[in-house]
DNA sequence: ACCCCGAAATTGGTCTGACCACCAGGCCAT
DNA sequence: ATGGCCTGGTGGTCAGACCAATTTCGGGGT
């Protein structure tokens, strides 16, 4: 016979519940503040030292943030604090930026689709004015890389699945900070060309269209990249082979 | 002129670096030992609860593994340190079960082609293997939820990409939690016939054979998920609204 | 009346030292 | 050889004090 192990609770553990359960409970909005750490103690019976454990790791979470001399404010989990552990789980791969980019290859197509099938009128009306602020930006030799990450997040949106929304904002994030290693240039004219022939197909509500023309924009962006990487395979961080 | 603003160090923070720094400057394995909690403190310059706070941290992000009346040992991060806090970012729609399909809907038949194309022999040979376990666990009526894991996991893998292989570990563990919610009941029979169109199409190298039979089964999951959900719309945890 | 500055109050951050809970390994009795 | 017990070391919790940052608010100058 097999015995289940007993679960042992820390009382940390149970402090970062009843927290959670606080923050539910008294209906708490994101930007406001909490008890201060004593009297949250005392009502809870516990040393502040166990609050204060059971707080840093909300915060590491996002689910809290912390304001030295001010307070505690409740914050709503967003995919920003998912960049930094995916990034500690990729970061033995040095592989990470292409291998990002072809993921992004393989299922914004399909987001594109179902975002020319399900986007409301609104949505494709705000698609088509990031489009103009890109064109704008470009015009003014304005890196676009904000545009872009939202051109895209519009899309993701417009599919109307959370999971894809939050997975790509993941990824996105994470795409920004490894964009300094390896300096993706910026091809301004070329870029906005494929934004503008995906936003047509959307437009249009034709998903096989949609899908071809995000296909066909992620794999320019990819060979860039592979070019540039070639041409700078510098791997800061990473096993430096000769 | 704008001054800008000095970037505080927390004490906490540098205890955190500098920990990290000490594993990878001394070549720590995962699963190996790290000094005591007093030494550590010392050893830095600083107090205890300082180091406790980062080690809390660290164990939080999947850097550190800390057992009561042992010591503290250095693990890997894993995509299984992804899946809660994912899973409080989705806490908000009751939605997510259905969208975390159509994320597979969307992504695996895509992998699936990939591991047609790239997939070595010996992970073949595995995914073979797998697909037998699968059987005879059918025949023993146990419920297959592990190989089914173990399977997909596979095809994952043999994409050949790092990003698929994790953004997939952790929505496989996050469906897996969602799982007691949903009842998705087991089709034993059916799921092991598409399985088995997949490792035949797998094993024959034809990349839309793969991803034709992938997202088949995908589909039928998805519409078994749809009809009990149907039955049994209760949302514990969410707006119980009559 | 308005603005600026500094003291006071409030809150998080760190330190200290003590004690409790837990685990591994050795020792002893069985 | 087995099982129980003791012990040293480890993390977990506690209490109280003090440091540091921020806000608040009142007093003084304009």
């Amino acid at each position: 016979m097999t015995a289940q192990p007993v679960k042992r609770q820390k009382l940390t553990e149970s402090v970062t519940e009843e927290l959670l359960a606080l923050i539910r409970r008294s209906q708490l909005q994101a930007g406001e503040r909490l008890p201060g750490e004593r009297l949250m103690a005392e009502q809870m019976g516990v040393s502040r030292a166990s609050v204060r454990d059971a707080i840093a790791r909300l915060e590491v979470l996002g689910h809290l943030e912390v304001r030295h001399g001010d307070g505690l404010y409740v914050r709503e989990p967003s995919a920003a604090n998912l960049t930094q552990p995916f990034l500690s789980i990729l970061s033995r791969t040095p592989q990470n930026v292409l291998d990002l980019l072809e993921f992004r290859l393989m299922i914004e197509p399909e987001v594109a689709a179902a975002a020319a099938q399900r986007g409301t009128p609104e949505q494709v009306q705000q698609l088509q004015v990031c489009l103009e602020q890109q064109q704008q930006a470009a015009a003014q030799h304005i890196k676009l890389t904000n545009e872009d990450m939202q051109f895209h997040a519009l899309i993701a949106e417009m599919a109307g699945n959370a999971v894809v929304v939050q997975v790509l904002a993941t990824l996105q994030h994470l795409l920004f900070q490894l964009r300094d290693q390896v300096l993706i240039g910026d091809q301004p004219t070329r870029t906005i060309e494929e934004h503008q022939a995906i936003v047509q197909a959307i437009t249009s509500r034709s998903p096989e269209a949609a899908r071809e023309a995000m296909s066909h924009h992620l794999s320019t962006v990819r060979e860039h990249a592979l070019t540039a990487l070639a041409h700078q395979p510098a791997s800061p961080g990473g096993t430096p082979d000769a």
